[in-house]
RNA sequence: GCUAAUGUAGCUCAGUUGGUAGAGCAGCUGAUUCGUAAUCAGCAGGUCAGGGGUUCAAGUCCCCUCAUUAGCUCCA
């Protein structure tokens, strides 16, 4: 019997029913069964030993496709599995996915793997590449699996297929020695891998559940070509070079201290100095756009926080001053600015006039974040928000989101950050009420809401179940840092509860009191991440506008040290930040240091600068740009600060 | 919090099977006054993260604490 199969192209060819999918693309091109690596077949993905009986749409999939890569890097997930098992026979398999860029697999082991192991495990996984095993898949009952699996004591597989449905068939891949519970699909044989590397080693928990064993995770990664192996392991370098927690450190933006304490890190003068900028820059725009300024204690009783919901649901986030059973008076650090400005928002009968009612602060917070997941200044118990929170209508809720969104693509467009970032609809989690507000009405109305907004803002959101805040849904504006982790940068949050909780509200104009709508909002994020953000974007080579120091004047000789100090005081009195370097060195070691420290500009002032009464400039991508009468450099600098801020 | 790695001069690092603590850069002093990424010489710099233990002897071996890093979990 013929069945009728779709080509990539369009085209429908008829082959014999039962026969291999390798064998109809090697009908089509043997090139293209060369570099093939499965196919997708009536949209269900397959590996290319599997056969076809019916007739279907063919799709053909390579390297150069998301879906050949994932096949792929999971084939060479289980080659990595199979290298293990045979160098330690203890070890118990867990499970092993392609990721993005690579993949990793989770053992149980009796004794550990060290990085100093790997290269024992890469030979391993180079001699199972070079007998070029058949990777054979079988479909089997799940009693047979189970048996299976409980021969080869493979605890951690019978639990995955304790999971699943009494009377499903189960896939198991096998190569060599090697039996794995998947459901695939997979590359034909072993030796289609062609380059790997293990990158690293870590702890995760069975199922990500951290109430359950910790295992080992081997990383690794893989291409087809070895050049671009070596391309993505030289970008992963790069990467690390720019990595703030680093070069923060070396060009003198932040520092930590043992006796201050983890996740505690000190602003040093260059970053205390970028962040004044950005704090600064963000309230004259924020004022500009109708806020008000407000500032509000860093810590406030209990109380406050048991009628937010924070005591209920983030107690263990808090710093508690106090303990309950002894004290009357409990004090927390405040880890949000919400209940603050609500209470500003209470003082005072407020009337629909009133409103919109925009607050921001610029605020510092304190979450007792565990000892785990502090990091530079990205994760830490102290930082600065660009908070502020705003009370509208439901009429003008719309205006006033888009305008939050607005606001936030500003900043982020202002700073150089806004093609860095996603955006992420972040919702409740029905199945997992005890983490938010119970009141799926309110959800339901809130997230179409946000929804509505976000499409009509023609916003490219991804949406995350399980992310909104326990009282509402989110708009969280994500960024990457260099290991590609990612963290929110920016939020809009709708609140239609904490409104009702502190008893906020409005008289409307039939006289009813309501209660309004609440945005929390950060326009910035807070400062400390964004620095960190910044100084990872630009290897520490800030913008202009906001480079903690914008110019280095240096002297050539002892002699024109007199004039340098008046240029920096010239440039101070217009705004400039500028530095004198007037030690007796050479001016090709006052050159590199401003180099090294990554200053925008240089200014080389020598005898015959002073003579003709011009400086000698030296910008710190393109080097010597000769001399310039000082007045022509200021407004040259001016400009560029103009034209870098504003959009 | 969990799994693991790391912590030696201001910085980057070396320090062998346990036997008196090392280099480069930075710093200080002196000389040099120079035109776009390191001038020369001399000097000084350490409770080897902190604490406890083993040993005739500990930077090195063991235990605890603190901090840093990667990943997991968490992230209002």
């Amino acid at each position: 019997m013929n069945i009728k199969v779709t080509l990539p192209d369009g085209s429908i060819r008829e082959f014999e029913s039962g026969i291999k999918l390798i064998d109809v693309i090697k009908s089509i091109s043997e090139g293209l069964a060369r570099s093939s690596l499965c196919a997708s077949v009536n949209g269900v993905m397959k590996g290319l030993c599997e056969i076809i009986n019916e007739d279907c749409q063919l799709k053909v999939f390579t390297f150069k496709d998301a879906e050949g890569q994932e096949v792929y890097r999971h084939t060479c997930s289980h080659i990595l599995a199979q290298a293990v098992k045979n160098i330690y026979p203890t070890a118990k398999l867990a499970i092993g996915p392609a990721i993005k860029n690579g993949f990793y697999y989770d053992f149980d082991l009796t004794s550990p793997i060290t990085i100093e192991s790997f290269k024992t495990i890469e030979a391993e996984m180079h001699k199972l590449i070079k007998e070029d095993l058949p990777i054979v898949r079988r479909e089997l009952t799940k009693a047979e699996a189970f048996d299976l699996f409980k021969n080869r004591s493979e605890e951690y597989k019978l639990e995955l297929l304790a999971a699943i449905a009494e009377n499903e068939i189960v896939s198991i891949y096998e190569q060599g020695n090697y039996v794995d519970l998947c459901r695939g699909p997979h590359l034909m044989s072993t030796g289609r891998i062609k380059s790997f590397k293990l990158t690293s080693i870590a702890g995760a928990y069975w199922r990500g559940d951290s109430k359950s064993k910790m295992l080992t995770r081997v990383y690794g990664t893989c291409f087809e070509k070895k050049s671009d192996l070596d391309e993505y392991l030289e970008k992963l370098e790069d990467a690390k070079r720019r990595d703030h927690n680093k070069l923060g450190r070396e060009l003198n933006y932040f520092m930590t201290s043992d006796v201050i304490g983890q996740g505690l890190p000190l602003l040093m003068p260059k970053g205390a100095k970028t962040v004044q900028i950005l704090q600064r820059f963000v309230e004259d725009e924020e004022e500009r756009r109708g806020y008000q300024f407000t500032k509000t204690p860093l810590m406030a009783k209990n109380d406050l926080y048991k009628i937010s919901g924070h005591w209920d649901h983030y107690k263990d986030g808090m710093f508690i001053i106090g303990d309950e059973k002894v004290d009357d008076e409990i004090l927390a650090l405040r880890p949000m600015t919400c209940p603050f400005q609500f209470q500003i928002y209470k003082n005072g009968l407020k009337s629909y006039r009133d409103l919109p009612v925009r607050f921001n602060e610029t605020a510092t917070l304190f979450r007792n974040e565990s000892s785990g997941e502090m990091h530079g200044l990205i994760r830490v118990r102290q930082f600065t928000l660009s908070d502020g929170h705003i009370m509208c209508t439901r009429e003008q809720l719309e205006q006033e989101f888009k305008g939050v969104v607005e606001l936030g693509l500003y900043f982020l467009k202002s700073i150089g950050l806004d093609k860095d970032v996603t955006y992420r609809f972040s919702r409740w989690d029905p199945n997992n009420r005890s983490k938010y507000i119970d009141n799926p009405k309110a959800w339901e109305d809130s997230e179409n809401m946000m929804k509505a907004f976000l499409d009509k803002m023609g916003i490219n959101y991804i949406e995350a179940i399980g992310e909104a805040a326990f009282y509402g849904p989110k708009l969280d504006i994500q960024a990457y840092n260099v290991y590609g982790k990612e963290d929110t940068l920016v939020t809009a949050q709708l609140d239609f509860e904490l409104a009702e909780r502190f008893d906020m509200t409005y008289i409307d104009a039939d006289n009813v009191k309501r209660n309004p709508f609440i945005i929390h909002r950060s326009s910035m994020g807070c400062y400390e991440r964004t620095l960190a953000l910044l100084i990872e974007k630009y290897s520490g080579a800030l913008p202009l506008w906001y480079a903690p120091l914008q110019v280095k004047v240096m002297s050539l000789t002892d002699r024109t040290a007199p004039n340098t100090n008046e240029i920096v005081s010239t440039l101070r009195q217009l705004g400039i930040r500028a530095e004198a370097d007037n030690r007796s060195e050479k001016i090709g070691m006052k050159i590199r240091d401003a180099q090294l420290d990554k200053v925008p500009y240089m200014l080389v002032v020598g005898d015959k600068d002073v003579e003709n009464g011009v400086v000698s400039v030296r910008d710190r991508k393109d080097g010597d740009i000769g001399q310039m009468l000082l007045e022509d450099f200021i407004q040259k600098v001016l400009k560029e600060i103009k034209s870098l801020k504003v959009d």
